[in-house]
Order: C-alpha cells, then sequence, then structure tokens
RNA sequence: CGCGGGGUGGAGCAGUCCGGUAGCUCGUUGGGCUCAUAACCCAAAGGUCGCAGGUUCAAAUCCUGCCCCCGCCA
C-alpha cells in the first residue's frame, strides 16, 4: 500500500444527499474513515477528516415542492440530522461542508471557469430520453421498454443545451497517471476494474442544466446551473479552501483517502481526476473503496425495503457495538452481511467475553492479591512478544485500510493475555513477586489493547484507561511510543468497576 | 457475449496477484480452571478448496471451457 510519509493524513467520505435521513450505509461509510483517522491521531499525524451534504439539484427542489418550503428551508431542516447521526456515532470529524455554502459555491465556481478556459468545457445540445428521477440522460439501448432502467418510470425526450466535460480527451492521461500510482486504490485489486474501464472509452459528460434553478450558476453563463458532478465532487477542495483560502488549500491538497462506496468509483476515480488535471490541481493521493452491506440478502435500500436506521441500533445495542460490529466483521472492500445475530454474537464474544472480561477479572486479582494496586511488568514477559507482534500487524492493516485485520490482530493480544493467566493462575498463589510479576504483565498488556482498540471504541478504551489508574486521555497515546513494552506504572488504583459489555441478547 | 462480486470443513470468511505442509472466527465434542460478565484456557473431530480438462516434479493458487449464486440510487 501507499506509504504517506507526511505528518498529514486527510480523508473524505461522499457528501450524502439530503433527500433523505441517514441510513446505515451512510454511517458504515462514516465509521469507517473515522476509525482510520482516529488510527492516524494516534500515530501523531495532523489529521483533517472531511463530510457533508449534497444539498442541491432537482430532487430537492421537488421534495422542498411538495412540503410547501424553499429549497434552502428543506434542506437546512434535513442538514442537521446528519451532523446528529455522526455526534451519535462518535465520528471525530473536523468539517462538515454542506453544498450550499457560500464557500462551496465560490469554490465550484472557480473550478468551473479553470476547466473552461483550458478548453474542456463546451457547449453542445443534448438530445435524448431523460429520467427525472435519476436526473440523468439514457441512451435507448439502456431502457426496458422506454422505461427507466433504475425507475421503472417513463423518460421522456428532451433536447436541450448543456455545456458537457470533455472527458474524452482524458484517456491517456488517466491511463498514465494510473500506470505511475498502483497503489492508489484500496483495495488494491479495484484499480482493474477502473482501467478497463477507462480503456472502454470515455464519453463526455454534461455538467449543467438550464431547466433547474437550483443549483450553481455558471460563471459564464447564469442560464445554466452545474450539474450533481462538478457541483458536488468540488466539496473535497472547496471545503478546504479551494476558492477562499489559496494557502490552506495548497497546503492540504492532495487528500490521502476519498472513501467512497464501490458504486460511486467511476464518478471518484475516473471524472474526477480528470476534472482536476484540466484545473491543473492534482488528483487525489489515494481512495478507499467499501462494499455495500447487504441485509437479508439484499442490498440495503429504500425502495427494497430493509433501511435500518443506525440511530436505532445506536439506541438499542449501543455505539460501540455497531462501530465494532461494522468494522470487525467486514473485510473492507467486500459486500458484508448485516445480521442483528451476527452483531450481538460479535459484541458477546469479542466485546463481553474477551475485552471486557479480560479487564474485570485482571480488575479482580489485582484487588485480591496486590492490594488492589498495580503492579510492574517484567521486561522478558512472553506478553511483551505477543505485544510487539500485535502492534505491528495491527498498525499495517490500519494503515492498509484493513480494519477487520486491524482488530482481528489487537484481539490476538487480548488471547494472549487471557492465556497467560491460565498458565500462570495468579489466583491460586499467595499475594508476592510472582503474582505481582504476572498482573503487571496483564495490566500492561490491557494498557496497550486499550491503545490499539481505542479507533473502534473510543469511550470504553478511555474507560479501560482509567480503570487500570491512567490518567489523561487515552487519545493522547502515541502509537510509536506509547505501545512500547514495560510502562505501566506501579502503585495505581485499579477499579473493577462495572461490566463494561454486558452480554446481550437478540 | 452490459458491468461487477462470489462458489474453501456445520456457519461466516482469509489464502488466489508472487504455485510447494489449507488458516481464522463462531459452532460442535472432550478435558481443565473456578480470578472473571455461565466468561476463560487446552485439545479433538470436521474440507476430493463449484465442475471438467490443461500446464507443472508440484495447483485452492496459472491457462481453457462449463455450471451455479448474487449485486448494479450509500
Amino acid at each position: 500500500m501507499t506509504s504517506h510519509a507526511s505528518t498529514k493524513f486527510s480523508a473524505t467520505t461522499p457528501i450524502y444527499y439530503v433527500n433523505a435521513k441517514p441510513h446505515i450505509g451512510h454511517a458504515y461509510t462514516t465509521i469507517i474513515a473515522d476509525a482510520v483517522c482516529r488510527w492516524h491521531r494516534l500515530l501523531g499525524e495532523d489529521v483533517h477528516y472531511l463530510t457533508g451534504t449534497d444539498e442541491h439539484g432537482l430532487k430537492i427542489q421537488q421534495a422542498a415542492e411538495a412540503k410547501g418550503v424553499s429549497p434552502k428551508q428543506f434542506v437546512d431542516s434535513i442538514a442537521p440530522q446528519f451532523k446528529y447521526a455522526w455526534e451519535r456515532l462518535d465520528i471525530n470529524y473536523d468539517d462538515f461542508i454542506r453544498t450550499t455554502e457560500s464557500r462551496h459555491a465560490i469554490g465550484v465556481r472557480k473550478l468551473l471557469q479553470a476547466c473552461y478556459d483550458a478548453g474542456d468545457i463546451e457547449i453542445d445540445v443534448y438530445r435524448g430520453q431523460y429520467c427525472v428521477a435519476c436526473e440523468a440522460y439514457y441512451v435507448d439501448d439502456e431502457l426496458t421498454e422506454g422505461r427507466c432502467p433504475i425507475h421503472n418510470t417513463p423518460t421522456t425526450y428532451v433536447e436541450e443545451e448543456n455545456y458537457f466535460f470533455r472527458l474524452s480527451r482524458f484517456e491517456d492521461r488517466l491511463l498514465k497517471w494510473y500506470a505511475d500510482h498502483p497503489n492508489c486504490i484500496a483495495p488494491g485489486n479495484r484499480i482493474n476494474e477502473v482501467i478497463g474501464f477507462i480503456k472502454t472509452g470515455l464519453n463526455d459528460f454534461s455538467v449543467s442544466r438550464k431547466t433547474l434553478t437550483w443549483g450553481i450558476p455558471l460563471p459564464w453563463d447564469s442560464s445554466h446551473v452545474a450539474y450533481v458532478w462538478f457541483d458536488a465532487l468540488a466539496n473535497y477542495i472547496t471545503a478546504i479552501g479551494y476558492g477562499t483560502d489559496e494557502e490552506a488549500f495548497n497546503a492540504n491538497w492532495p487528500v490521502d483517502y476519498h472513501f467512497i462506496g464501490k458504486e460511486i468509483i467511476r464518478f471518484h476515480c475516473v471524472y474526477w481526476p480528470a476534472m482536476l488535471m484540466s484545473a491543473g490541481i492534482e488528483p487525489p493521493k489515494g481512495w478507499a473503496v467499501g462494499g455495500w452491506l447487504i441485509f437479508g440478502g439484499e442490498k440495503m435500500s429504500k425502495t427494497a425495503g430493509n433501511v435500518v436506521d443506525p440511530l436505532e441500533l445506536v439506541d438499542e445495542y449501543g455505539v460501540e457495538c455497531l462501530r465494532y460490529y461494522v468494522l470487525a466483521e467486514i473485510a473492507y472492500g467486500s459486500d458484508g452481511n448485516f445480521t442483528y445475530e451476527g452483531m450481538v454474537s460479535r459484541y458477546n464474544s469479542d466485546l463481553a467475553n474477551n475485552l471486557g472480561n479480560l479487564a474485570a477479572r485482571i480488575a479482580t486479582v489485582v484487588e485480591k492479591k496486590c492490594a488492589g494496586r498495580g503492579t510492574a511488568p517484567s521486561q522478558d514477559s512472553v506478553l511483551a512478544t505477543a505485544a510487539a507482534k500485535a502492534v505491528a500487524e495491527t498498525s499495517q492493516a490500519w494503515s492498509n485500510v484493513q480494519p477487520n485485520r486491524a482488530l482481528e490482530a489487537t484481539w490476538g493480544l487480548i488471547k494472549a493475555t487471557n492465556s497467560y493467566l491460565e498458565q500462570n493462575e495468579p489466583w491460586k498463589s499467595e499475594p508476592g513477586n510472582a503474582v505481582d510479576r504476572v498482573m503487571g504483565d496483564a495490566l500492561e498488556a490491557l494498557r496497550i489493547i486499550a491503545i490499539l482498540a481505542n479507533p473502534a471504541l473510543p469511550t470504553t478504551t478511555q474507560i479501560i484507561w482509567e480503570r487500570i489508574g491512567l490518567t489523561g486521555d487515552i487519545t493522547d497515546s502515541r502509537i510509536s511510543i506509547d505501545t512500547i513494552w514495560g510502562q505501566y506504572p506501579v502503585g495505581r488504583v485499579v477499579t473493577k468497576g462495572e461490566p463494561l459489555f454486558p452480554r446481550k441478547t437478540v
């Protein structure tokens, strides 16, 4: 995978379309990116995590009309729901951009003008079928009996003057760029899909609409407003200062990873870099492409009627149950089955039985055999080796955007610690050096486990931190320094407390 | 010939790029422990890696053909 040498790390989620409230798919992508960003903060990097909402377009205009409010009033009522959802999910974003903000409009117009000046945006007339629901043009082959293949509604013939972006001119430049950046997409095999798509030939795409009013007017022709791609994709640069703060923009672009779902890979990995190239801007450093959550055998979608509300899951199962489940259960990039049974099973086995129970038994033994005070770890403990291995593997996995492997590696240390306790049976011994050494090792392992698991479980790892007598914020820890074996301080008060993860039933 | 993903012990997956003792989690069975959230530890059973050919000393892994499943508004 790409090794990002700089001490800055930036990531984005797609901006979410505000025609509906947040669903589990939005939450999935946002949680993954959040955890990866949290890991990079633990590495000591200067992290910038951007998310936001996509608020223009015909569907919004129509939804607003249906409710008898202005489009602006409509989006103002929905956007806060996303911010609220991310708060509930412990999403630690640094910036939240809305495409209706002025900083965005300014940047979009600058980007459009730059591409126009480069000669890559030209006026043309589109003649053909159009689906209102998709806001997209279709060629006749794509239609099924004159109906939109997605919505199964009749399309309408339109003849419209549009500005087009000459994507077709970028095939060679894109292919060369990808040849020069073979590790830019995670998981790596996805790059073949992108290259294959480019090689089949690229079509120009429309960048404006004359019939639409809810959008950003083109700088050189205000009778058109920008159509989705130039409006939505541009958020990644307008948010960090393109058009409004060039210094900040230059300092923070290109982004390390755009986190996206696999269905928008073409727009992000083909359209977007071409648009940037046209404007004289560097393409992103990388993309992290996720699969879908499958529910009851089907992709979750509104039309399938199987939408799971992430906030209901948080209310019923807890935020860390959900975060841990999607991070640990699914190989990022592959589709993953979401089931309540699977989530509870993960929770019980990994969080309750392993991590939670380990913390509880350590605290009890320290209380009974060490007078409730933490003891010193030994440098030559077998757990030191296990910890070093877990740190190395966890680090590697997070940097490759493989949360499930990262957590598996971290949990390896939990298992090793449980096993170590079993072999030494400190509860059978009289208090003394032998027990102190064993419990010091266990406490030290737990300290390191807490740091490694923090990106997935921000709240509980802080509680563990405090229960083993450590002060301050666990997120101030640094992987390179604080995961080195042997730092657990002697004499701290260890408290057991209530179970961290009480076992659950479905 | 639309595009893409997949078929590996009971379940869910890794491994396939760079061929060489088939690995993990859950479940099952037996044993241990009783510090711990009926948790934990140890051990065992269980797989002709979708099918058929081919290349090779050697194929889950490479090549060819076929069958089946799934997805394509995050």
